[in-house]
DNA sequence: CAGCATCCGCTTTGATACTG
DNA sequence: CAGTATCAAAGCGGATGCTG
């Protein structure tokens, strides 16, 4: 990217993660790891291939990632973040935040991925009793499967499933975000479509107190 | 801009907000308030008069900014932003920590305006002695001259003059930043050409606790 | 002068095809 | 799997001109 040469640390950071495409790589590599460029490529439905790659070793001379030749096992090369790449956690998730309203805006065509529900989950979701043991939710959604689990007063989203969750959800992403979140009641979301096994008050463990802003037209 | 076309709150805030100047002019309605087309272009040197004016319209679509006719004894149109636009501060805010870091490397040939002081005073300032009377120090940097006040335990800046300020400082952009940082001790700052006058008790009053983090060489 | 719109050359991006 | 190569389309930068 062209520089704005302004002696400003915004017009700097731009500088570096300002490009089209670029925080959305960094997104991947928050939520998922170390990722190979096919998993990336996955992550990432409209990007084109050699963008992919361009960014990547932008990002490399930036010193935000790290290309690494996995041992012989896996045989693969691996892209991580760098700490200085972690520590654009904070900005993703502020601007993560002030987009959350617009999921409110129904679009049927648009691509989901069932690991980006860890930002959501990172965003809204708590342990509101932290002192009882953990609990853990199945959530499916969109291919692969992802599980919630309150830990440290926290919640986590993984992909993966759950040996016994304490309950399982499943409808189309807006929904289930909409639950997690609380924007949605359960009864409204099974009317639509989602399923829901287990004590509800598993769900209301895990929502937290400040709930998405409205904008425009909220999903029921 | 193009759509991402993702059903993910990142990547819908940078449909919005992504394009190229567009968070700058953001950070220049933060940071300046309700501002003329003119201002603006002042703040933003470098940008394509009519990307200016394609932004500002694409800005006041997404309900970010609005125009607004300023009453006869000024006769010109005034942009400001609306509350959802002033809710990007803290991403916006996030980004710029992120970046400061990289204000170490010296650009000789960058452009500077002085009421970009404000970003570095929100993130790094604040009042140790907020029961003592209130301080303020007048910064002379380049162009209009800029104020920092205490005021609620914390520093803000704006421009003007001071009538009786506690403090002057004079210099260089990069030497005013890393004096108020901390970064720069005033001892080096004053052997490359800085001034201080006042007493140096009120430069650590306001000097926050938690320093710029480093990357490559730090200015001294 | 403030607030744009137009034109033009250059750069970046997107879509697809191809390769070690 | 992890990219390059190619080419068309869109976006951007810079200059200039227009209008109240």
């Amino acid at each position: 990217m062209r520089s704005y040469g302004q002696y400003c640390s915004l017009a700097k950071a731009l500088d570096v993660v300002g490009d089209r495409w670029t925080l959305l790589i960094v997104r991947e590599l928050l939520l998922r790891g170390a990722s190979r460029y096919t998993d990336l490529r996955n992550g990432l439905p409209g990007i084109a291939t050699n963008l992919l790659a361009d960014r990547l070793r932008e990002l490399e001379l930036a010193g935000i990632v790290a290309r690494e030749e996995a041992p012989p096992p896996i045989a693969s090369t691996l892209f991580r973040l760098t700490p200085r790449g972690e520590e654009l956690r904070g900005a993703l998730v502020e601007l993560g935040r002030w987009g959350a309203p617009l999921m409110a805006e129904p679009d049927g065509d648009e691509e989901f991925r069932s690991h980006w529900l860890a930002l959501p989950v990172e965003l809204y979701l708590t342990d509101r009793s932290p002192d009882r043991p953990p609990v853990t939710i199945e959530v499916q959604t969109a291919g692969e499967p992802m599980v919630i689990q309150t830990a440290d007063g926290r919640a986590r989203a993984r992909p993966g499933e759950a040996a016994h969750p304490d309950a399982v959800l499943r409808g189309a992403p807006d929904l289930v975000i909409g639950v997690l979140t609380g924007l949605v009641e359960l009864a409204a979301a099974r009317d639509r479509g989602a399923q829901y096994e287990g004590d509800p008050g598993i769900l209301s463990r895990v929502r937290g107190e400040g709930s998405v802003p409205e904008h425009g037209t909220a999903p029921v």
